[in-house]
DNA sequence: TAGATTGTTAATCGATTAACAATC
DNA sequence: TAGATTGTTAATCGATTAACAATC
């Protein structure tokens, strides 16, 4: 086992590793290694290891890891076996599609209340999630006593609901519009942009389509 | 201007640059500074300058740059004024919140056509983005021939997809699943997953519940 | 046993930050 | 002018990869 604190890019090829595991487990596959992983994720074999020994199962020479076993410590490393409660502020297009999303129940979180603002989104439910109005937000906040906010607003609205959040006693923000938000220093703010990416994306699309030519 | 190749990690801040300038640029602001840019960012000073000389753009000692100068420059690096076409397959929560977004227009990309296998939704459209049956993939991309495809279909698909779009001459394929796509090497693919991300956020939070106690 | 695989320590690589001269 | 800001070169830091002994 590493000592020493593991690092947020550590930390975000765990999921990838559990994803990947839990194919092999649908598979009926028992045993994997280093290796095998390394192979179809794409990261550096002895990267795999080092990731792997922060949760500190020990693997076999010659046989590898027990699948079971690595999912097992995976899990538990990542915290998904409790269970933190979120609220969702914004039921939009993208609101909605989380709200549907069944999924994230195995991964740490459960969401108990959305709320929006629009007087016909009030009321409905999504996925046994109900909806309430924005003004509902204290009140939630004290009776439900979620740890997580996530905002899938309008981006101009944001960090008005984020200030809402930080108010009312929230831990941490999951936040999927593309505003930097600011927060006082003890709150956790994890961004879901898809800008980067997309960035990345078009921009070495147009790089090989000029090469191609 | 740096030479050398753009890293990712440089690519994917910009971006971020981006946005924040066009939010200043909103609120008629003319000047800003790799200092302001900075701290709204939580970005080194150092680091913006080396990012934004990417772009090509000089600053003026003591005055900092023109709002609208970096914006132009920045969308022209991130080839934002020019339109790749993109279809979209899998017509489910996630796939319809992309969609009924409108915003990806000033980035880079249009989305022409998506396909599923529901007969529920073949022949609706979204935003007037029409949605056919996944029989039409070879037909589609041999009349509109997009360069991107846009994968949001259930994961125990998304190999299987991105094997027919490759097949049918894709370049580059934006991969919302948390499947790890195998490509042949000339294919482009940027992965949008939401769990390395969650990951961070609920272990950070149950780290801190945990030292709260 | 032989050899594949593990886990760890050392070397390399690249990204970030510090230092500083140039300039308006 | 003085000083804030730029842009670049050098130093640091941390992540990744290479090398290798241990082990079943």
């Amino acid at each position: 086992m590493v000592r020493g604190n593991i690092s947020d890019l550590t930390l975000r090829r765990l999921p990838k590793y559990l994803h990947f595991l839990l194919r092999l487990q649908k598979n009926n596959v028992e045993y994997t290694s280093a290796s095998e992983i390394s192979r179809h994720l794409e990261v550096h074999h002895t990267q795999v290891r080092k990731d792997l020994a922060f949760t500190g199962v020990r693997g076999v020479p010659k046989r590898g890891h027990r699948v079971n076993d690595l999912i097992e410590a995976l899990q538990k490393f990542l915290n998904w076996d409790v269970t933190l409660y979120a609220i969702l502020i914004g039921v939009g297009n993208f609101g909605s599609a989380i709200l549907n999303y069944r999924g994230f129940e195995s991964s740490g979180i459960q969401i108990v209340a959305a709320l929006d603002n629009d007087p016909q989104k009030i009321g409905k439910d999504f996925n046994r999630i109900k909806v309430f109005s924005m003004e509902k937000l204290p009140g939630l906040m004290a009776t439900l006593n979620p740890q997580i906010g996530i905002i899938t607003t309008p981006k101009d609205v944001a960090q008005k609901t984020t200030d809402a959040l930080t108010k009312n006693g929230i831990k941490g923000i999951w936040n999927f519009t593309p505003t930097a938000l600011e927060v006082p220093d003890d709150i956790i703010v994890e961004n879901v942009d898809i800008y980067p990416s997309l960035a990345v994306l078009v921009r070495k699309i147009n790089e090989k389509i000029t090469k191609d030519n």
